[in-house]
Parts: structure tokens; sequence; C-alpha cells
DNA sequence: GCGGAAAAAGCACGACCGTTCTATGAATGG
DNA sequence: CCATTCATAGAACGGTCGTGCTTTTTCCGC
């Protein structure tokens, strides 16, 4: 049983970058066995569905960016420099090699947003944790005396959540080469307001 | 020639209903004329091609935008009530009944990104003029003196861009009922920042 | 190394895709 | 009112899609 194992999770390698290029609708199976060197088949073997092919691969695109940017972020100290690490894990994240076509989360939201089924509900889960592990650094940033008492936290994370948006659609659509200095002077400002006691 | 472009413009007009549930890549020949109650090829004929059929649906996407958001706006008063009208109205066009699906350009932003060819072209350049007239908003409060002089004018319309995506993000995907008092909020701090001289 | 199990391939299916060609109907200008 | 153009319908094409079914190949424990 373990070459399958093997061969399943090669599939799921490729599928996640292949479906940053094309998207979830567009990642077709033909295709993916096509460009892995298996028979169309033999890939679908593997999974039941194209749905739970979809569903897995947001699962493995959600491990991929717990590992290279929740965790690393972790290890920061606790407060203020926790939250800039999770806002420059994420540039590099969507700067990574795997994911030449941008962003899988942001390009799935706009597929899925009006799709029900259980890979909008995979999304949905992981934005969702994503959102509270913002929120949730910012709140310790809030314990640690950094950020002031009466921050709203969760509006906190939707605005950090906002500029990474604005950043792709600036970086992957406009091509504009200030993308990024335009991501983090907005991201500068956010915690400078985050700061500042009163805003 | 009046009969034809009369059945072309309620095509182009269900097309981009059609367009905001299942984007461009999901809008097909044979669904829209079903919808229509048209023949597949009799659609067909209106449009050489799929791709010229995207970039229409863009174009009156775009036109049907500047109707509805731009141009009200234009009639409020120069500077800040004017800024404040093109966030306004644009909340408004994302609550459409005719954008079943939300933004269509949200849409069409994530699935083109990658995707070289008219239609990317199209879109664009639809996102840049509408960029360059918040930008040009902006501009326009600053000689009024509502907004500070020294302001990145540019950098406030990517801001305020950014705050759109998160909202779209927020109510689309993620259901938040929260979502349109967070983009207000969001929206209320950037002028805010914008009011106060040297930020 | 052999036998059973797992993995992959091969093949075929019905459905839908964009597109083309041809024919027929309706609308329009003189 | 007629002739001509134009709008639409119909049928068919090659292709790809997701998905089953059957067979062959590969792996792995004994």
């Amino acid at each position: 049983m373990r070459k399958g194992e093997l061969t399943h999770q090669a599939i799921l390698e490729t599928a996640v970058r292949l479906a940053s290029r094309v998207g979830l609708q567009g990642l077709s199976i033909g295709g993916l066995a096509e460009e892995l060197g298996l028979s169309k088949s033999g890939l679908f073997a593997h999974f039941k569905s194209k749905t739970e092919l979809q569903v897995q691969v947001l699962e493995a695109a959600t491990a991929l960016f717990t590992e290279r940017v929740v965790r690393p972020a972790l290890g920061r100290p606790r407060g203020e420099p926790r939250v800039q690490a999770l806002f420059d894990g994420w540039l590099t994240w969507d700067r990574d090699k795997i994911l030449e076509g941008g962003c899988i989360f942001v390009a799935a939201a706009a597929e899925l947003d009006d799709a029900p089924g259980p890979a909008r509900d995979t999304l949905v889960q992981s934005q969702r944790d994503w959102l509270d592990c913002l929120a949730q650094a910012a709140r310790i940033a809030v314990v640690e005396g950094h950020f002031r008492k009466a921050l709203d936290v969760e509006q906190f994370a939707h605005d950090q959540y906002a500029v990474m948006l604005g950043f792709h659609h600036a970086k992957r659509l406009m091509r504009d080469p200030q993308a990024e200095a335009r991501a983090r002077r907005a991201f500068d400002a956010l915690v400078t307001a985050a700061r500042t006691p009163t805003s």
C-alpha cells in the first residue's frame, strides 16, 4: 500500500501547481494525467470523482500553506513581529514557484463563491482558519501591548486580508511592478493605526 | 439591421448576468442560447468566436458599470463627497440583482490573470480606467483641500480597491453578514488617514 | 518465486464544448 | 409587392470532458 500513497501525493503536488494556473475547474483529469505521464483512468482511480480531487487539492494546498507560512511565523516572537511575519510570509507564498498562477486560494475563491458543494466548504473552512489565525496574532499583539487595547482584531484580520487581495490583483492582473511596495505601504498604515490608542 | 442589433444587445445583457455566476470560461454558448431560447448556431453567428463574446461581455459590463457607478458619482460635488460616492456606488453595484454571482470583474480577474489574449487585455484596460477614475477623484479631493496635499492618490486608489476586494471576499465567499460594515469601516479609516496632514 | 492484492492502463460511453456549413425563415429597401 | 439581404435554425464535425468497466501490469508478504 506504499506505492499508491506515493503517487497519490505526487499527483496532488502537481495538481496544486496546475490548479494555480488554470483554476480548480480548469484542472482536467486528462491534462493532469498527461502532465504526470499517467493514464487518465489510472489517475482517476485515486479519486472517486473530480470533486474529491478538488477537495484534496485544496487540503494539500492548505497543508502546504500552513507549513510554509503559518509555522515559520509561529517561531517568531509573540506580538507585532509575528503579525509582520504572517504578512511577509504570505507575500513570499504568493511569489513561490509552486504557485506559478498566483495564490490558489484567491483563484478558488472567485470560482467557488457561488458553487455550493464539498470543494466550497473545504475552501471556506481553510479561509476561516486563516482569518482566525490572523486575528489571533493581532489579539496577542494587543496582549503584549504592541497594539492598542480596544483594537477590533477581527477587523484587523479582515483589513490585512484585503491588503493581500489588493496585492494579488495589482500583481497578477495589472502586472504592476509597484504591487509589493503598495501592499507593504498599505499594511504599514494598518499596523501604525493599530498601534495608536484611540484611533 | 435593427432586429439583429436588438437581439445582440439582449444576448449581452443575459451573458453578463450569467457570466457573473459561472465566470467567463464557464459561460458556454449552448447554455447561453438555451437561457435565451435561441439556437446555438443562431447565437454564435452574432460573434465570430467565443473570445469575441467574452470581450463584448466585458465591454458591456464596463459600459453598465460606468453608467451605474461612475456617472452618478460625477454628479456629486467635487472632492470627498465624490470619492465617497464612488465607493458607495461600488457597494451598490455589487449588490445589484444583475450580478447574482458577484462582481463580474472580480471573477474575471481571477480567471484571466494568467490567460493572455484579447479578453484579458480588455479587462486590464477596464480596470486601469477604473483605478484612474478613483485616483482622479482623490486628486480632486486634494485640490479641494479635503485630502492632504502630499497624499499619494494612486496609493489611495489602490487601497480603496483593496477594500472592495476584501468586501467581495467576505461577502461572496465567507457569507459574512458584517461584510459591508467591515468594508465601510476600512474605507472610513482610509479617508480619515487621507484627511490628516503628514500622515 | 509465487499468489493474491493493489495500481495502472486501455477502452468505451454519453454529454457537452466551440465551430462550420447549409438551408429556411423573416425583415427590409426600392 | 418583390427581391435581396439578413437573422436564425438545424445538423454535423472533431475534440475533450468526467466516469465507469475490464484487463494487464506491478508490487509485496509469505
